[in-house]
This record gives structure tokens, sequence and C-alpha cells, in this order.
DNA sequence: AAAAAATGGTTGTTATAGCAACAATTGGAT
DNA sequence: ATCCAATTGTTGCTATAACAACCATTTTTT
């Protein structure tokens, strides 16, 4: 085979994923508020609530860096923690008010973000785009 | 707009990401490298003899990943690094005799490795792929 | 009901990743 | 020649990421 260095599409990947980290990073820095916390109060802006367990799922993330960003967010005042009184392993996120204005501001600025990245590029091709990660991801599923 | 979470291009980007690299991490284990080692590694198999400066600009990193990586490399053998006479504040890096006989172990791997990942997937496909990550980049690029 | 297994979180460790501040060296300007 | 700027690396800090080991609680077995 003899592949180079740039043969290998999951470099390729991986180096638009950390262009993309960055720049979402510094958008964000004005909110104190990382690229990946921000991943964790866009699921409690669209259903506050959730449980650090049901996050870990839906962001397929190890529960350790959940727990981690989690107490980070409550440090910062964005969100609260409680265990919920069926089961006291848990633990609930709820927004705070100062969570919830945060979300006012974000919100826009993440739609922003996500049409520059879009610019000049075709719903359809998106939907490649998507299809083909898809696929990439279902050959490494488990492995 | 009202853009989910799953809408996002660039959180799928970084799904596959993770899995990506989740993936290969485990396929390198039994080597004593890390995934991002691995690529430090595949740049001195291909030219022996690079700076760190080098690499950081080649793997658009840090420097002071490349620093500490370096640092990890050669603690485990794999790599021995001499500051050029020409120029005492570059550090270069010189693939060890053990380092040389992984590149024959891991490079083997790392092919079966893009073979699992581009598995029912068109060479045509793949540049798609990689022209849309591309335009991406760009769109990111700097700002 | 008591023992065992599963579930949910936390702590500790290793590996990325980037930024700021710093040190050493080199090259350029005067 | 001396001062200044640029280059190259390092150290310290914060954030992400996964794994192992552990603790508390809940559920399942027996």
């Amino acid at each position: 085979m003899k592949l180079g260095f740039q043969d290998y599409i999951s470099i390729k990947i991986h180096q638009t994923d950390l262009n993309l980290t960055k720049y979402i990073k510094s958008k964000l820095e004005d909110f104190n508020l990382a690229p990946e916390q921000n991943l964790v109060m866009m699921l409690l802006w669209e259903r506050d609530g959730l449980t650090q367990n049901q996050l870990a799922e839906k962001l397929n993330k190890d529960k350790t860096n959940i727990a981690r960003m989690a107490s980070s967010l409550e440090k910062k005042g964005f969100i609260k923690r409680a265990h919920p009184k069926e089961d006291r392993r848990s633990l609930m996120l709820y927004l705070t008010e100062n969570g919830k204005d945060l979300g006012e501001k974000v919100i826009p600025v993440a739609e922003e973000f996500n049409d520059v990245v879009t610019q000049g590029i075709s719903n359809e091709e998106i939907q490649e785009l998507e299809r083909l990660l898809s696929k990439i991801d279902q050959n490494v599923q488990g492995k």
C-alpha cells in the first residue's frame, strides 16, 4: 500500500475537528464557556433536568468527563446539581437563571458558527458528508 | 433557525473523530504508542531528523504539544533529541533502532486501520469527503 | 431477607490541546 | 559592537478524553 501521511482520511477528519474546536472556542470565550461545556448546556437548553448519565449517553462520552464538566458549570453558576428522590445515586442537572440567560445569548452565536462552517456548501453536500461520517462511525463501531 | 443538537455538522465531525481516536488507540496500545505520538512517529518514519518546530507545522499543533510528545517518545526510547550545530535553539528528532523497528510493526497496523475505516466507501466518496472537509477548514481558517 | 449484580458518580492517572509567560539563541538594525 | 526583534523550546495553567478502581445506592437472585 505505502500510504503517506496525507492519505489517511482519519487524519484529515482529526485536523478539521481541531480547527472547528479552535474556532468555536474563540467565539465562546467571552461567555466563559468552553466548547464541550457548551454542548452540555445546549442539551440542557433543549431539555432541562437531565442526569449526568443521560448526558454521557447523548454526548457519547465517559461519565467522568461529564462529571467534571458539570462540576465546572456548577462552579460558574450556570447549573445546579441535585439528587432526585427516586434514585439517590443519580445527579440531575438544572439550569440556573444565569444559565437560562446564557442560552439567549449563546444559541445565536452557535447558529452563526454553523452558518460560517457550512458557507458555500449545499444541503445535499452536508447530507452526503453526514452519510459518509456515519458510515465511518459504523465501520469502527465497538471495534 | 432553531437548530437542534443533531443539526450541527461540526458536532457530527467531532463525534466521528472521537470514535476514530478510540479505535486507533486500542490498536496501538500493544505498541506502547498513543494516537498522536503515532502521528509524530509516522512523520519520522517518512523522513528522519525533523525539528520540533517542523513537526508542529506539519501537524498543525501548538509547539507545546510537540515538545511533550517528543519528550514522552524519548523516554520510551523510540527517538533521541539533539540540538543541531547550525542552530542551538532547535531540537532535532532522530529515530533510535528501537523506533525504526517499531515502524516495521506499526505501519501495517495503520494501513489495516485505514482499510477498516474506509470499508464500503469508494475512492470517489473519500475524495468528496476530503473536498468537503477542506471546504469547512477554509471556512473557519484563521477566524 | 441476605447476597450478588448492576447502576451512577467520584478520584486518580495518562494523553491530548492550546494559551501565556518565560529563557536562550539567532539575526537584523543602527 | 550593541540593542532589538524574531525564532525555538520549556513551564505552568485550563480543558477535554478515556480507563481503572472505588463507593454508595438500587435491583435482582436465591
